[in-house]
RNA sequence: GGGCGGCUAGCUCAGCUGGUCAGAGCACCUGGUUUACACCCAGGGGGUCGGGGGUUCGAACCCCUCGCCGCCCA
């Protein structure tokens, strides 16, 4: 006998193991069989499982559980990623705790070793939390963006397209981290909106014949000014081009240039002009040819190109010197607090400035081409469609990527200068030096960049690097083109644009077929999760709480959300509850002898009753097999569980009752045969989104009647279910009881007749086969009406409560019972919505353009509401004559 | 400034290509010792589908407009 509720804490642990030990995580080998292959989103390797990854790998898990049930050779390939900033951060920050010396003092090769320690240490946490979760990965295929394998792969795809062309070395403004000495690109920048001030300051000319006014909220920068831009069309200042300003402070003479650039109704209409430190600057400074004075160094404080008073200092510091000395040589003119919005380095949090380096670029713009027609061809999806809009316009507008980093965690750039600053572009020392031979004729001494690639470099190899390539490997073989690609929209920038790009550069066809954008998990206010707020859910929390099973139920069920999933704990607990509903409807079979029958065919069944389940479940498992196929995770959930609760567990199991202890034996064992065979079904269609509990299901009913040929669910074939098996006859007939007990336990309460009232239930007016089904299924009436009996009468006696089902009349003698006022008021009141009912289709029918444009069967479903409603307000009208009478 | 998404019962949300679509879960109220389940069962109240206008025989669903809220990009 079962206990009362599933204890998911010592069983996942056990079926996980089994899983495992089985095999079944790996793909199948039978080579006919088609593939279905998922590649992880790499969580960082020293991350732990928040709820975002919980929602997305519960996703990717549904999926491959149903394409592995459906007999495809799946596999979910595993890893997890390197995560240059990230980690490095992480690691130098835990030096700093423990008292450590930083990494600049250790220097490089130590340096790396220690995050290789803390990677060894910390780096299985993450995939065992996944295992928690159920995660059915492949883990004999696990990979790490920093393995030798991909490592090669990387190697190889920088030199080649280094020498396609499309990997450049160039000289320009980059995003600056200051408090990282790195590059980085323009995605890793976040806008900020923040207080600040707006200062106007006076530059001299130089033939003091007056002054122009620039304004800023950067005033640090004037010492990079090299000139002032005017726009040409600007009146005001149309005299002024060509002439020469004295810079204050700095004392360098600088130009009025006209350029567009300058925005006439801004501040005074003249802006300072700084090459080296403003994006928009460096392009005026192009066009006019304007020196670019650089005054920061890595980290920001100001340099040798500064006055000497300001060497060294950092740059709000400095930003502080400048206002006072503006203001004390009185060339202030105006200072406003404004809000404006200012790059932020996402990482670090600081203030990122442009600051001009030289970094390693990818042509971006030619390798998005062939990516943004995919997606327009069809040959890759996203659903929900809408995404593609933001995957285009960020694609169809496309920067150069800079892809180096100054940092010493990541792919080493594979690039060696010779003495002379000549580079070599190679996949190995051995092959720069045979190149640096060719080029000079000897040997020379070789220096391998510093620098690492941006780690998205890595993983936008991911869904072929995994595969073994560039080894022409039978994973590669079989399983690229992956099928599904289950993400967050926050990355389609960061990473699926750039599978996109490099899967067809490389593999001349699309990474993944179909790319499933998940929602973004908040709290249940709808507010971000965060450490800070201190509403952050933690998914192992949860899972120990209330089981993997009910979580990933509620993300399942939650996923449809178009962009936030609220979730909080409430609504778990409700999914937990769906779950002991599911066992406790188990423990009801094997406690009335449901059991397997040999050779039990769904289609011969003899019962309505059991007709009728058959029939319900198979349009369950049409529906939820669809729904899976389409990504409808949310569609598929709620299905099943309004199918497990309120189908089968609610009607099913409370009409079998009467049968299951009844004397019938034939019928006793054909029910006992179907509840077994579609409680299989359940636990199968269940099972991708609940495979704890079903499969403890599946493993304590394995003795239960008739043997199985599958032992575990996860490898058992998924229910194909023909929609033959609907009976319609069998739905009416179920569908009448159904009916009839709904519509009598309302009356019942509604009119306060307590529940030891036995009334016989009267059957007024009904065809004969109508009759039939009522009187054959007297027990299930008895019990679940709780009536005496079902009998046939002309005449509704005195005080009894009538009603209409389907067009049958019947009524519920407890005249004792009941308020005749009461039950009048009530009738009158049923009537009158039924009058009204009457009314408005009437109406609608009375109209002849309704009639004449509307669809046939349009007309034809109100010419058939209008009957009924009819019928059922004459008998009602009726039984209220025949109380008022009698009253 | 450009773009996207949302505004449906107290709360969280379903409602696909306009015609039983006004629904579900939770919460709430009433009643339950029916031998699967109180992590339960039965019943119930509650919404002019953000405002306004339009198209249509017919609109929560299409169009316009306004108003909030959120996100992305500049």
């Amino acid at each position: 006998m079962l206990e009362k509720t599933f204890d998911p804490k010592t069983v996942e642990p056990r079926l996980y193991a089994a899983w495992e030990a089985s095999g079944a995580f790996s793909p199948i080998d039978d080579p006919a069989a088609e593939t279905f292959a998922i590649v992880i989103p790499p969580p960082n390797v020293t991350g732990s499982l928040h709820i975002g990854h919980a929602l997305n790998n519960t996703l990717q898990d549904v999926l491959i559980r149903f394409e592995r049930m459906r007999g495809k050779a799946a596999l979910w390939l595993p890893g997890t990623d390197h995560a240059g900033i990230a980690t490095q951060m992480v690691v130098e920050r835990q030096l700093a705790a423990a008292g450590n010396i930083g990494r600049r003092e250790m220097g490089r090769e130590a340096f790396v070793d220690k995050i290789w320690e803390w990677k060894a240490q910390s780096g299985g946490t993450i995939v065992n939390q996944l295992r928690r979760l159920g995660a059915s990965c492949d883990w004999s295929r696990e990979r790490f963006t920093l393995d030798e394998g991909l490592s090669a792969a990387v190697r190889k795809v920088f030199v080649q397209l280094h020498r396609e062309g499309l990997i450049y070395r160039d000289k320009r403004l980059v995003n600056w981290d200051p408090h990282f000495q790195t590059a980085i690109s323009d995605l890793e920048v976040e806008q900020r909106e923040v207080d600040g001030s707006f200062w106007s300051f006076a530059y001299p000319l130089a033939d003091g014949s007056g002054e122009i006014v620039v304004a800023t909220t950067r005033p640090e920068t004037m010492l990079g000014d090299t000139a002032v831009a005017v726009h040409p069309d600007d009146e005001r200042y149309r005299h002024l081009v060509g002439k020469t300003l004295r810079l204050p402070i700095v004392g360098r003479l600088i130009p009025i240039v006209a350029d567009e650039h300058a925005d006439p109704e801004k501040g005074s209409g003249a802006v300072k002009i700084t090459p080296a430190h403003d994006f928009n600057d460096f392009a005026v400074g192009k066009r006019h040819n304007l020196a670019q004075v650089n005054i920061f160094d890595d980290f920001a404080r100001l340099n040798d190109n500064a006055p000497a008073a300001y060497r060294g200092l950092d740059r709000f510091e400095a930003r502080k010197r400048i206002v006072a000395e503006m203001e004390a040589l009185g060339l202030t003119r105006n200072v406003e607090t404004t809000r404006h919005v200012v790059p932020h380095g996402d990482r670090s949090g600081v203030v990122v400035e442009p600051y001009l380096t030289d970094q390693w670029y990818v042509n971006a713009e030619v390798l998005a081409q062939p990516a943004i027609r995919a997606v327009e061809e069809g040959r890759t999806v996203f659903e929900p469609r809408k995404w593609e809009k933001t995957y285009f316009e960020w694609m169809r507008n496309i920067q150069p990527w800079c892809i180096s980093r100054q940092l010493w965690w990541g792919h080493r750039i594979p690039a060696w200068y010779g003495p002379d600053g000549e580079v070599f572009v190679a996949e190995s020392e051995a092959a720069a030096k045979t190149a640096a031979v060719a080029h000079y004729g000897d040997e020379r001494p070789l220096s391998q960049d510093e620098d690492v690639l941006d780690t998205w470099f890595s993983s936008a190899l991911w869904p072929f690097s995994t595969l073994g390539w560039p080894d022409k490997t039978d994973d590669v073989r079989r399983f690229y083109p992956t099928h599904t690609l289950v993400t967050g929209f926050d990355i389609i920038f960061f990473w699926v644009a750039r599978m996109m790009m490099q899967g067809l550069h490389f593999m001349d066809e699309v990474p993944f077929k179909r790319i499933f954008i998940n929602a973004l998990v908040r709290d249940a206010e709808g507010k971000k999760m965060s450490k800070s707020k201190g509403n952050v859910l933690d998914p192992l929390e949860l899972v120990d709480d209330y089981g993997a099973d009910a979580l990933r139920f509620t993300l399942t069920a939650m996923s449809g959300a178009a962009r936030d999933i609220k979730l909080s704990r409430q609504r778990i607990e409700g999914y937990r509850n769906f779950g002991t509903k599911l066992w406790n409807a188990t423990r009801f079979c094997e406690m009335n002898g449901a059991r397997r029958a040999e050779g039990f065919d769904p289609a011969k069944a003899a019962l309505p009753l059991n007709r009728w389940i058959v029939g319900e479940t198979a349009r369950t498992a049409a529906a939820v097999t669809a729904a899976l196929a389409d990504c409808g995770f949310d569609d598929a959930a709620n299905g099943l569980y309004r199918f497990i609760w309120n189908t089968y567990c609610d009607w099913y199991v409370e009409l079998s009752k009467p049968v299951l202890t009844g004397a019938d034996e034939a019928a006793k064992a054909e029910t006992q045969a179907t509840a077994a065979w579609a409680l299989d079904v359940i636990l199968k269609l269940l099972h991708p989104v609940m495979p704890f509990i079903t499969e403890e299901l599946w493993r304590v009913t394995a003795d239960l009647g008739a043997a199985r040929s599958e032992p575990m669910l996860i490898s058992a074939r998924w229910p194909e279910l023909p929609l033959g098996l609907i009976d319609p006859a069998a739905d009416a007939e179920i569908g009448l009881l159904v009916a009839a007990i709904g519509e009598g336990r309302s009356l019942r309460s509604e009119l306060n007749v307590p529940l030891s009232a036995r009334p016989p239930l009267l059957v007024l007016e009904a065809t004969a086969d109508q009759r039939r089904v009522l009187e054959s299924n007297a027990p299930a009436l008895m019990q679940m009406l709780r009536v005496r009996g079902v009998e046939a009468a002309t005449d509704v006696p005195t005080g009894a409560i009538p009603f209409v089902v389907a067009g049958v009349n019947l009524a519920l003698p407890v005249a004792e019972f009941i308020d005749l006022a009461a039950e009048k008021a009530r009738l009158a009141k049923e009537v009158a919505n039924l009058a009204g009912e009457q009314d408005r289709i009437g109406k609608k029918l009375g109209n002849p353009d309704f009639v004449a444009r509307a669809p046939e069967e349009v007309v034809d479903e109100n010419r058939e509401r209008l009957a009924e409603v009819q019928d059922a307000k004459a008998k009602l009208e009726a039984a209220l004559e025949r109380l008022k009478h009698a009253g």
